[in-house]
DNA sequence: CAGAATCCGGTATGATACTG
DNA sequence: CAGTATCATACCGGATTCTG
């Protein structure tokens, strides 16, 4: 039998929970390529995403150790954005994502354009 | 300037879509693991997941490609699911996955256990 | 500027019953 | 058995407004 329940059935759960929850791959690949940012600027290269659902990605990143979060409370405020250690580590996650990308998207659209038959 | 849009900011956002909706990795997985495998027999060893999401799942799974399905339409019926060369080719993505998370996992749980304070 | 608070709608998901 | 159909809901995620 190959049967421990649910957690056999997926062994990579809690990564997979961790950094493919939405946004955070495009927050933590603009932090990992342009360094420390402050939140609009961060938020001016992600695009897309608003500004509430951001703060709670960058909330989340932070709690789970991959961002940091450098908070000055000045007039006007500023808060600035890095990747961690622990979070540049997953740079070889990032690079097998995208070699497989790069070697079988075009088989992925290939079987959709086949699969509308 | 670093900024071509959305698309730079996450240049894997088509692998993440097509590999990482909810329960694909399981499915996937099981597939990898156990071979050729029924509905009811998929379904019980996933577990968690109804009927409904899990056939929404190997659909969309058959239409990328990754994922076999042979109907009979004997009595009582039979479906059987394969995981396709393209599946497999996720090989390593997942074993990366895997190894960041035996080796980093202990790191974000005292991040989390940090943050309650 | 950085973000918190609030409200709201859509999609994803789930439970249940039914069909070939 | 392998789904589909239907209904219910829960959870994002987005728009807006407000504060220090």
């Amino acid at each position: 039998m190959n049967d421990d329940g649910p957690v056999a059935a997926c062994p990579i759960g809690p990564v997979v929970d961790i950094v493919f929850s939405r946004w955070t791959t495009p927050i933590l690949l603009t932090l990992h390529n342009d360094g420390r940012l402050r939140f609009v600027e961060l938020h001016r290269r992600i695009g897309g995403v608003t500004a509430k659902v951001l703060t709670d990605r960058l909330r989340r990143l932070e709690r789970d150790g991959l961002v940091t979060r450098t908070y000055f409370a000045e007039v006007p405020p500023r808060a600035e954005y890095e990747i961690t250690e622990l979070g540049r580590s997953l740079s070889p996650v990032f690079a097998s994502l995208a070699a497989w990308q790069s070697e079988h998207l075009g088989e992925v659209e290939a079987a959709r354009g086949r699969f509308e038959a």
